[in-house]
DNA sequence: CGGGATCCCTTGCGATACTG
DNA sequence: CAGTATCGCAAGGGATCCCG
């Protein structure tokens, strides 16, 4: 059944699990939920992103910063004065992104004692 | 990989990104939801799946299994005939995962658009 | 203050070959 | 058929320094 049915091409995926390939390529990597998270709803300036994200370095924010700008997820405003002032903020696409999220986080909430177990068991042998 | 145990907390996450940010370690890689697409809803065998989702090594293929088997999210049947007969069905659990990534699946569908421009626009400068 | 540039290590993943 | 073992590359990501 494929009630994950996708609608655009996405390489080599098997029909159903592009769209969300596609989403996971963007935000499954270390930092970008974290930032998204950290920058609702803005505005918020870098330095304060990078108090509230313990953990990640000057790099990595300034590089998932950029992707996340790329794909209309965050909105940068810098202001020219001295010194400078960049504020960041989700867009409305984000904020829909993060109540899809929701979900995910329920999920992960409601069965978070099940993995465990089923973990210890696995490992066990 | 990551040994620490499922009951762990989230160490450097924002409170709120933590959760998301569990669920991604797992099914955030190339092939964890291509093979619970594929497996779904089982039985299925080994070569099946192979065959159902293009581009996949062997090895990834193997690796993956073994992740998801471990976390509950998939069920493996081994029937000792010559040759080997190996069945994978995903869990309850996993058919959970399923819907809850369906909102992402929307999510991705509904911005697909939109995100295409917002690259287009920002790749042009 | 908000980055960019560079270096380097670690991880993910693919290719290939072998096996019960 | 359903794996395991080994190798090697390339991307991800951290540390550090520099700069307008």
């Amino acid at each position: 059944m494929d009630f994950l049915s996708a609608g655009a091409s996405c390489g080599s995926a098997p029909a159903g699990a592009c769209s969300v390939q596609d989403v996971l390529d963007r935000i499954g990597n270390k930092w970008s939920v974290s930032i998204l998270v950290a920058a609702a709803p803005g505005p918020i300036r870098f330095s304060a992103l990078e108090r509230a994200i313990p953990g990640i370095s000057r790099r990595m924010l300034t590089l998932t910063l950029r992707n996340l700008e790329r794909d209309g997820l965050l909105l940068r405003t810098s202001y020219p004065t001295v010194p400078p002032r960049v504020e960041y903020s989700i867009t409305p696409m984000a904020v829909e992104l993060q109540s899809a999220l929701l979900t995910l986080t329920t999920w992960a909430e409601r069965h978070q004692a099940d993995i465990a177990a089923a973990r210890a068991r696995y490992d066990e042998r």
